[in-house]
RNA sequence: GGGAGUUUAGCUCAGUUGGUUUAGAGCAUCUGCCUUACAAGCAGAGGGUCGGCGGUUCGACCCCGUCAACUCCCACCA
């Protein structure tokens, strides 16, 4: 068969694809075998596949695929997460375009077409995650809305109740004025913003001085809101003010002026108008002052009257209607103005909080929402804490845990209930005087509480957070919450390794550990694996305004998505940013081809075996792979083990392209046209059998395809399980690396004396061991082009002299000699030896050292010293030699 | 404002309880090669004193202190 000059991966991939997916190797069902589960982190049901994504599947794809072929029953668990803000934005989107608004539907209408979305578009991120080679097992793919998932939320939400561990209550809360809800903390981003800083003069009422009091504010729009103006009691500015009512401008309403020690006399003016409807912290001084609250924003930041109409009513306020928060601010500010009472405006430097969803800037808002005490639920599970902290929960890298226990010991309540329709409904329904009742269903709440069924009962409007869904993932893919006790769930969970990012860690690894040992008691995974941000070359997030996301697709078709795994896994280091960069790519399809070209090479040979060559002539070549390959064999093995995933990576690079590649195969490579031993032959195609085995976590398409070509196989590599691991022998990898560092050196010293690479040398050797060199004689006469190698007892005349180690090597050719070059290279060495002698005969006669130091570290200087020694006397010989 | 982390070759990173040769790899660079698996390649080479300073120690990239730069997390001083 003719092998294309280039691998060419892009057929090749679809086709191992789906011959893996025929048969069924990635489904995974309970059996003897020890599990090895990962449930995949759940893409917005919307999403599209991005680099984040890229690595964090490839991460896990690797795990999986090293397990499965370890004798684990692996199992990845595929699934999406229907989001509901996003996919609720998104949805409203779709309908704006088509004409339509969200608030024409009602709410069955509105869910339908979000279901429409969802079926159009939901999952494609899945089937980009086959082109990335993922093994998936796709029978068990989930989705937070799914029917049972929903139940089990619902399940989750009465059972916390019923354990006083969920509570309603008016609250101060994040709000989102675009997609109109609340919001949990952790879904604030705060960000800086250039703002300006408003000093607006508010007027001593019943006073005709004139006098006033300012207030430096950022947030002038609330102004009408105002109901104090507080200082600091120990402010001496305005310590005769306090108590004295001011005017609010525009309104005129009076307002006291309080002391709170809550107030910095050096921000500002010292001075601080109190708005409880519109700032957290203003909230909790109108409750200790007990002071009104004026709301004067809507559920979309635009300015609402209401509130203040009941007070004084006034055309100027009615003009302020309906307009948004931000025009209002420069409305409010022109007419302040106008009066004469804003003082100066200085530019400021502010931290504002946005939505992690929509972008919007958050509003402080006073509203009815449900909650989950934390402490209280932390306090029932300390092992939420502990596991961590233990290494119960064993985090990678470990650094982690520091953040985790700052955010367990310092959590606040948590925000579940969400203003919108996308998502479980939350199963709390309110008779006409508004007690609340809560149950599974209507159905449930009547059989419960059958004095119930004669109430009229409205539901509540509202949909419960995402990650209140989510945090329940590992047990609820194998419906460990709405079929507990299930075999599966009880085979598969807890789960063995968890891969994300550490920007989730609050939103979801916490939250999950802390429903498994709220429901299930146990750990949802043994270890957790974070990974850091996919970064652009210069350091910067890749984002759509920057333009600097690549199209993963686009990449995947142009250099294979063996080369993506490849590179994007060898330049990633756990847990920390990586900066992704396109020759990294390169690098990996470089690396497939030239595991193409040694496929090539030994395809060529399979044409020309040497008849009745069961005896070999090149023993110590596949006696040293071999040896080679268990030593990295072993390494790798620890290197996954500690989740060291690109090293691993790396290690198996070199031992491919440097070990295999340009020391072995040109070892045993025949020469031209001539046929090869069978014995080479065979020992080869078994060590690049081995080699794809050990690379196919990583590059499962190319390696799964060379194993076949390599000669008909019965058996499909994806599933082909690693042998049992055998020592390494040492001498014969010392003989290896002595073997390869004299041919290095004679090609150096051939490169500087400008040998062509066709001309050959005779090559004297003087060692005090010959036995050194037996048994790779012809290897080194091969590769250096040595038409024949001596062993001398002196120095040979007319000859290059190379040192190496304790033995000298004399180049002897027909080709004129000069020899400054290597006298210059020996005498750089020299003084290079010298000063390492001069340092270590220090070491040894300072008596400290000898008196102190382990015996072994001294005998091992002496030897250093010893070896120094003798190697310098050799370097001085060879000098000697050349002149 | 509090906390954590990082700083090693031009770039991206290793360096596992301080001593195994005055630091390793990949990429990039330079030199020589179209050698019949591979120029997306082969054979070689150069390049860092381990952020600065101080300390502990017989001995420090590694431990301690300090300064500097960068990154992240937490915290709404309006």
């Amino acid at each position: 068969m003719e092998l294309s000059k280039n691998y060419l991966p892009n057929e090749v991939e679809t086709n191992w694809y789906e011959h893996w997916l025929a048969k069924g190797y990635f489904n995974s069902v309970p059996d003897e075998r020890e599990p090895y589960t990962i449930v995949i982190p759940p893409p917005n049901v919307t999403g599209v596949l991005h680099m984040g994504h890229c690595l964090n599947n490839t991460i896990q794809d690797i795990l999986i695929r090293h397990a499965r072929m370890h004798g684990k029953n692996a199992c990845w668990v595929p699934g999406t997460d229907h989001a509901s803000i996003a996919t609720e934005a998104k949805v409203v989107g779709m309908l704006r375009e088509r004409g339509i608004t969200k608030s024409s539907l009602t709410r069955d209408e509105f869910l339908s077409y979000a279901w429409e979305w969802k079926e159009k578009y939901g999952g494609i991120i899945l089937q980009q995650l086959k082109k990335l080679g993922c093994s998936l097992d796709w029978n068990r793919t989930s989705f937070t809305m799914d029917a049972d998932y929903y139940k089990s939320v619902l399940k989750v939400f009465v059972d916390l109740h019923s354990k006083g561990l969920i509570y309603r209550g008016k609250r101060m809360v994040n709000w989102d004025p675009q997609s109109q809800t609340a919001l949990s903390d952790e879904e604030v981003i705060f960000k800086e913003v250039d703002s300006k800083l408003f000093y607006v003069v508010y007027q001593l009422a019943n006073d005709h001085t004139g006098k006033g009091i300012t207030v430096a504010t950022t947030r002038p729009e609330t102004i009408l809101g105002d109901i104090a103006i507080c200082v600091n009691p120990t402010d001496e500015r305005y310590k005769d003010l306090v108590g004295k009512e001011v005017i609010v401008p525009l309104i005129n309403r009076k307002i006291p002026i309080i002391a709170d020690e809550y107030v910095t006399a050096d921000f500002g003016t010292g001075a601080l108008k109190v708005t409880p409807a519109h700032d957290k912290n203003d909230h909790l001084l109108g409750l200790k002052h007990q002071l009104k609250v004026i709301n004067t924003l809507d559920i979309e930041g635009k300015f609402t009257a209401e509130d203040l109409l009941l007070e004084n009513p006034s055309d100027l306020i009615l003009s302020y209607t309906g307009v948004d928060r931000f025009a209002l601010r420069k409305k409010i500010v022109e007419d302040i103005s106008q009066l004469g009472l804003i003082e100066k405006i200085e530019a400021y430097k502010g931290q504002v909080g946005t939505s992690e969803r929509t972008g919007a800037v958050i509003e402080h808002r006073l509203s009815l929402q449900w909650f989950i005490g934390m402490d209280q639920f932390l306090k029932k599970n300390p092992q939420a804490l502990s596991a961590v902290m233990d290494d119960t929960i064993e985090f990678h890298p470990a650094k982690a845990k520091n953040t985790y226990h700052h955010w367990l010991s310092n959590i606040k309540d948590w925000c579940i209930s969400r203003q919108l329709w996308w998502g479980q409904r939350i199963p709390a329904w309110y008779d006409q005087q508004g007690n609340v009742y809560v149950a599974e269903s209507l159905e449930q709440l009547h059989q419960l509480q059958p004095e119930t069924i004669k109430l009229t009962l409205t539901q509540d409007e509202d949909v419960l957070d995402t990650w209140f869904s989510s945090w329940l993932w590992p047990m609820e893919v194998f419906k460990g919450i709405s079929h507990p006790d299930n075999p599966e769930a009880a085979y598969y969970y807890p789960s063995t390794t968890l891969v994300t990012g550490q920007d989730i860690i609050f939103f979801w690894v916490a939250r999950m550990i802390m429903a498994g040992y709220e429901f299930e008691n146990k750990p949802p995974f043994k270890d957790v694996y974070f990974t850091g941000m996919v970064r652009d070359k210069l350091g910067r997030k890749m984002s759509k305004q920057l333009g600097n996301s690549p199209d993963l697709l686009a990449l995947i078709d142009q250099y294979g998505a063996d080369a993506v795994r490849f590179g994007i896994m060898v330049s990633s280091p756990a847990g920390n940013d990586l900066m992704f960069d396109e020759t990294a790519l390169e690098q990996g399809r470089n690396f497939n081809n030239k595991l193409w070209n040694a496929l090539k090479l030994v395809k060529m040979w399979e044409a020309r075996i040497a008849p009745n060559s069961a005896a070999t002539t090149q023993s110590f070549a596949i006696e040293w792979f071999d040896n080679r390959m268990r030593q990295v064999k072993s390494e790798v093995e620890v290197l996954l083990q500690q989740f060291r995933l690109s090293e691993a990576l790396k290690t198996i690079y070199s031992l491919i392209w440097d070990d295999f590649c340009s020391w072995y195969l040109e070892w045993v490579k025949p020469g031209f046209e001539q046929p090869v031993e069978a014995a080479v032959y065979q020992q080869t195609v078994a060590f690049f059998e081995e080699l794809m085995k050990l690379l196919h976590p990583f590059m499962p398409f190319i390696t799964e395809e060379i194993y076949h070509l390599l000669k008909t196989q019965s058996t499909d590599l994806c599933i082909t399980q690693a042998g049992a691991f055998q020592p390494p022998m040492n001498e014969i990898l010392e003989k290896g690396s002595l073997l390869k560092n004299v041919i290095s050196s004679l090609r150096d010293a051939r490169n500087k004396n400008q040998f062509k690479p066709k001309e050959t040398i005779e090559l004297h050797i003087q060692t005090l061991s010959a036995a050194a060199y037996k048994g790779i004689e012809n290897i080194l006469s091969k590769q250096v082009n040595a038409s024949g190698i001596h062993f001398t007892d002196d120095s040979v005349a007319n000859t290059i002299v190379v040192a190496v180690e304790k033995d000298k090597f004399y180049i002897e050719s027909e080709k004129q000699l000069d020899s400054t070059t290597l006298k210059d290279d020996l005498l750089k060495d020299l003084q290079h030896q010298q000063g390492f002698l001069l340092s270590v005969q220090k070491k040894l006669s300072n008596e400290r050292f000898v008196n102190n130091a382990r015996p072994e570290v001294i005998d091992l200087e002496r030897k250093k010293q010893a070896d120094t020694e003798d190697r310098i006397r050799t370097i001085e010989e060879s000098l000697a030699g050349l002149s």
